[in-house]
DNA sequence: TAATTTAGTGTGTTCGAGCACATTTTCTAC
DNA sequence: GTAGAAAATGTGCTCGAACACACTAAATTA
C-alpha cells in the first residue's frame, strides 16, 4: 500500500521549499545544484504524482470541444451521437467543459468545409470530427495542428494523417464478420451479393473496406464453392436510386445472401420479399426503419456501428487528457457487434 | 449558456455571507426566517451545482470499496475482472479510492462465507459482489445494510433483496439469442439438446434462466417442427463429469444443435467431433479454451457475458457515487454480444 | 441595569497544486 | 569592504466547498 505523496511531503523529505520543489518539477529553472540533488533522490526513492483534484480545482479553465459531424436530419445514423454529447456535457459541465456543436451535410463538402471554419474560427482547444470528406478533412487537420488544436476524429479515418486520437471500427474485420455469418448460414455452397447503396460517394472508401474483408473471408477458405456479385446501387445524373434497386431486383434471380455495406439495407428489405423472397440480408446500422425490418426477419442480422459509443468515449479520452493529463491513445477499435432480433434492445439503451 | 455559480456567486446575489448560504443547504439550522427567504429566492432563480472537484479536494477521504469474487484459479471465467480491478485501483487511486479483493471458492459456501466476512471486518465503504450462493448473499446483504455499506451485485443478481446497485445481463433474453441462431441456421425442422455443463450445483438459477429462455424462443415460434431435449451434465457422487459427458455423447444419435448454458462449452468440444461430426455448438464465455476451438470451428457462437464490463461498470458507478454524488441506476442490464470467429479478437481488449 | 445565554452571522482555515511575489543568499565589481 | 545585481529560496495567495470558530445582536435571567 503506497502513500499518495503531496508536494509538501516531498519538500520536507528534501529539506527544501515547496516552491522549490514546484520550480524542479516543472523544470523552471531557479534551482541550485545542491537542492535539485536534494529533490531528485526524493523524487527517485517514492513515486511521486500530482493530485489531479487539486491540479483541476487550481486550474479552473474552461475546455471548449467542438464536434463536426453530418446533420442527423439528412441520416438518422448520426441521431445517437447527439444523446451522446448532451450526456457528456451534462456529466462535465462543472468541469470545466464546454461542447460545440458543428452540423453539416453528410453530402456537401462546401457545408463540412463551412462547418468546419466556423467552428475552428472558435478556436477550440479540441476538434473532434467525422472526417467524411478525405481532402477537406485534411486541410482541417492541418490548420488545427497549425493553431495547436488536438484533433480527434471518430466513424472515418483522415489518410495519411496523424491525428492525436481516432476511434472507430476495423471495417475489414466487419465485412469478414458478415461472410462468416453467411458461411455459417449456407454451408459449401452459396451464390451472394455484396450491394453498396447510398445516394452519396463519401462513404466510398468505407463500403470498399467492407467489401474486402466479405470477399477476403471467401477467399481464404478452400473447397467452398461460392459466388460474390457486387452490385453499386447508388444514384447518379442518370437514374434514381429507387429505380436502380428495383433493376437490380429484376435482374438478379438467385442469390442466397445479401451483404448491403450500409445503413440503407431498409431500402432493399421491404421491396425483396416478392423478387428474392428466400435471399438472406446482413446489414449495417441499428436505426429505426433496420430494426423494423429485423423484427421482421427480412433483415436477418445487423452490424452495429454504435457511434453513440465511439462518441462517448472520443469525449471521455479528450477531456481525461485535459483535466488529468491522461495520454491518449492514438487509436482506438471497438467491437463489432453482431445483432440479432432477440439483441437488439439491449444495444439501444 | 449557463454559469456555474459558486457559493461566493449566491452569497452575494443574496446579500449574506457564504456561511449563511452553507448553512441553508446543508440544513444545519440556525438561520433566520429571513436570510432563509433571501438565499431561497436565489436558489430558486438560479440553477446552483456545487463544484464536485472542489467538493472531493475538500473531502479528502478514502474510499474502501471491497470486492468479493471467485478465486481465478478455479474458473478461469474470472480472470478478465480482475484486469479491471488492477485498472480502475490504478485509474482512481488518486481519487481516494482503495480497492480489497476477497476471494472465494466457487464450490464452497464456507469458503463464501469465510471471504466476505473477513472483508466486511474491515468496514469499507461498499461491498461490491458475486452473490453465487443466494442464502448466504442475503445474510451478507444483510449485514452490510446494518453498517450502512453500501451494496452492490455482478454478474449473479440476489433474490428478493434490494441492493443499491446490480449490474448483470437478461440471462432469459440471452437463451432466446442463442435459439434465435439456431433458428436461423437450421430453419423449420431442428433437433436440439440443453446442455448443463458444471461441477458445481450454484449456477442453477444462471442456467436455468437461460434454458427457459431457450425454450420460450421455440415456443413462441409457430409451424416449427423441433424437439429440444435437457441433459445435466453435472459431477455427482456416482460419476465423474467426463464420465457423465462421455456417456452423453455415446447415447445421443442426431441432433442438430447443442445449447451450452456455460462457460465449459470446451469440454464438449473436442469429443464430439468423433461422435457427433456435424452439430453445431454455441455456448457462453469468452475463455481461452473456448476460443480455441472457435477458431477450429467447433464451437459455433460464443455468449459474450463480459464479466470485465461488469465489473469496470459496477465500479465506476460505486465511485461516481462516493466522489460526485452520482445517485445510483439500481439495476443495469449489458448487452449480449453474439461472437464467432471473426469479431472475438476486439471484445478481448 | 448588568450579566449571561442564545440565536444569528461572518470570517478564516483546510484540502494540493501552481504560480506571483517577497525575502534571503551568493556573486561580482569597484 | 561594500554597493548592487543576480541567483536561489521561501511565503502566501488562489481555485470552491465545508466546517470550526469568532463575533455581534437580541433575548433572558438575576
Amino acid at each position: 500500500m503506497k502513500k499518495n505523496y503531496t508536494i509538501k511531503d516531498i519538500a520536507e523529505l528534501a529539506g527544501v521549499s515547496k516552491g522549490t520543489v514546484d520550480r524542479v518539477m516543472h523544470k523552471r529553472g531557479k534551482v541550485s545544484s545542491k537542492a535539485l540533488e536534494k529533490v531528485n533522490k526524493v523524487l527517485d526513492k517514492i513515486e511521486y504524482k500530482p493530485n489531479p483534484i487539486a491540479k483541476s480545482l487550481k486550474n479552473n479553465k474552461v475546455y471548449n470541444i467542438a464536434i463536426l459531424l453530418p446533420d442527423a436530419n439528412e441520416d438518422p445514423y448520426w441521431l445517437p451521437c447527439y444523446e451522446a454529447i448532451d450526456q457528456i456535457e451534462n456529466e462535465f459541465s462543472h468541469f470545466g467543459i464546454k461542447i460545440n456543436k458543428g452540423l453539416f451535410k453528410p453530402y456537401s463538402t462546401k457545408s463540412f468545409k463551412k462547418a468546419a471554419e466556423l467552428v475552428i474560427s472558435k478556436k477550440p482547444d479540441a476538434l473532434l470530427m467525422v472526417p467524411l470528406f478525405n481532402k477537406e478533412a485534411e486541410i482541417i487537420a492541418e490548420k488545427c495542428l497549425e493553431a495547436s488544436i488536438k484533433i480527434a476524429t471518430f466513424n472515418n479515418y483522415i489518410k495519411d494523417h496523424k491525428v492525436n486520437l481516432e476511434i472507430g471500427q476495423n471495417l475489414f474485420q466487419s465485412g469478414r464478420v458478415a461472410a462468416k455469418l453467411f458461411n455459417m448460414l449456407f454451408g459449401k455452397k452459396a451464390s451472394l451479393a455484396v450491394l453498396h447503396i447510398d445516394e452519396a460517394f463519401q462513404n466510398a472508401s468505407h463500403m470498399q473496406e467492407k467489401e474486402r474483408g466479405f470477399k477476403d473471408y471467401y477467399t481464404q477458405k478452400e473447397d467452398l464453392d461460392y459466388s460474390i456479385t457486387v452490385y453499386n446501387l447508388n444514384k447518379n445524373s442518370k437514374i434514381s436510386l429507387e429505380e436502380n434497386i428495383e433493376s437490380f431486383l429484376k435482374t438478379v434471380h438467385e442469390v442466397d445472401g445479401i451483404f448491403i455495406t450500409t445503413s440503407k439495407s431498409y431500402l432493399l428489405a421491404n421491396p425483396i420479399s416478392s423478387y428474392l423472397p428466400n435471399s438472406i440480408i446482413i446489414g449495417y446500422d441499428l436505426v429505426a426503419e433496420n430494426i423494423k425490418f429485423l423484427k421482421e426477419d427480412k433483415i436477418a442480422f445487423l452490424i452495429h456501428q454504435d457511434p453513440k459509443k465511439q462518441v462517448y468515449l472520443s469525449l471521455t479520452r479528450l477531456i481525461e487528457f485535459f483535466l488529468f493529463d491522461k495520454a491518449f491513445q492514438e487509436s482506438v477499435t471497438l467491437p463489432i457487434d453482431i445483432i440479432n432480433t432477440e439483441n437488439y434492445q439491449q444495444y439501444l439503451d
